[in-house]
DNA sequence: ACCGACGTTTCTGTATACAAAGTCTCCAAC
DNA sequence: GTTGGAGACTTTGTATACAGAAACGTCGGT
């Protein structure tokens, strides 16, 4: 009964840290994120709770805080599952990513001390570094990195929560949609570029550049209508990933 | 030991309908909504409990989800409270929900139906009419309509669940820093003008319009340094309101 | 009168038990 | 071969018990 979690829960029990509902939650979010958890995967509480080594109560809060966030669905009465977002859904976040990071683009612009953006241009730099030794999980980790580092940055916090959430959500449907021959998602000149109106304050131009940046990101998956076989998938879904 | 929602129990215990957590929250929203639970108070799992005649898991499955929606604050080991926004987050929560619900009235523009515009010109002139009668409670439930409709027909749905919750937010700091003197937050013209821009479709006049609207009413607000009178009651926060 | 230690009370964290709802399997009937 | 249903099994919904943390009040000392 090997779980993908069984390293991090010794390591965490060893460490002294009880296991709690925040640290599942982190674990299944970045399981689905990684896509070791496909969509539609189903999360019974008892198992979780037996991988875990917790009682259904700590997993049940895990579970609605992930409903929450919207990467489980939880109906009532059913097995809570890992969502499948739809294609539409999926432009609808994009178009919304557009919306807000591109407003936190513009409100950092020239607004950031030298320290600050000396740690994004490393981060840039490693992004980079990764993608031409090829390592592409590194590289998907600086890119979010760097993304998520404008969300804590930005001035207005509400909207740096938002962002948050929203560079989660796009990143899970990216996994799930990226078109099947590319390697990478790796757009080489956007984030140097942004990093430049950054600096420069050109808000205007940083907001542009965002936003370019995530529309190239949307047209490198590959969001054609075969949503019938995510539809399939979904209703019929029977595979496993947690217990096995 | 009056609770402010015996009636309301009472009524659905008696239509058979069974209370859940999705009922406990709604109901600690609308009293948060109305000021019934000011900023601070303490809301006991057990003392809801026995209010609403259910366990505490019930319960805690309510506050956890009210905590997602920034209802109320969750601290481990410590009675949730009625949250307090400062004015820093008030300012940013304006500032948020000027974007997203400025772009959704954009998308909105020409995309509706007659019916649909209907709907919210008879909203518009029912809240001016209870303005006229001096019924304040009325006029903010028709202007609340007209937003979460807006919202609801989001062609992006991603945004529409968005501006929802923001609605929610600035509803509760709009109750909670209200000017003192000021009677009503009503601004006679706003809604009819944006309503004439979302039947013509000028998208961008309908954006400026929700905007424009939604920092005049921001300024009607009393957002003054008095922060520590805040903070002060934060901390001391004494009061109760759930039981008695 | 003020301050700190200590015991009491209150409240949350977690596990567990039982009931109800959903799901699956198998078999008979068409 | 497909459909329909009874039963067993699985899984969630809810209540409850107990342990541990925090808050509160009391009492002694200064």
């Amino acid at each position: 009964m090997s779980s993908i979690w069984q390293e991090e829960i010794a390591a965490e029990t060893r460490a002294g840290g009880r296991i709690s509902d925040r640290f599942i939650v982190d674990k299944v979010r970045k399981a689905v994120l990684t896509q070791r958890l496909p969509p539609g995967t189903r999360l019974p509480e008892v198992a979780l709770g037996d991988i875990f080594g917790v009682s259904r109560s700590v997993v049940r809060k895990a579970l609605t805080r992930l409903a929450a966030d919207y990467v489980v669905t939880q109906q009532p009465n059913q097995v809570a599952r890992v969502r499948a977002p739809s294609i539409e859904e999926t432009r609808e976040t994009f178009a919304a990513r557009r919306l807000v990071e591109g407003e936190v683009a513009a409100l950092l612009a020239g607004r950031l001390d030298e320290e600050q953006l000396a740690t994004i241009a490393a981060l840039v730099e490693r992004e980079a570094e990764a993608h031409a030794c090829g390592d592409e999980p590194a590289r998907i980790e600086h890119s979010l990195a760097i993304h998520h580092l404008l969300a804590e940055h930005s001035p207005n916090r509400v909207l740096g929560a938002m962002l948050t959430d929203l560079i989660l959500r796009t990143s899970i449907v990216i996994a799930l949609y990226k078109r099947a021959g590319l390697a990478s998602c790796y757009l080489a000149e956007d984030h140097p570029s942004l990093l430049t109106h950054l600096h420069s304050g050109d808000a205007e131009a940083a907001r542009r550049c965002i936003r370019d940046h995530l529309e190239a990101l949307e047209n490198l998956l590959d969001l054609s209508v075969r949503e019938t076989r995510i539809d399939l998938m979904a209703i019929l879904g029977q595979r496993e990933g947690v217990t096995e």
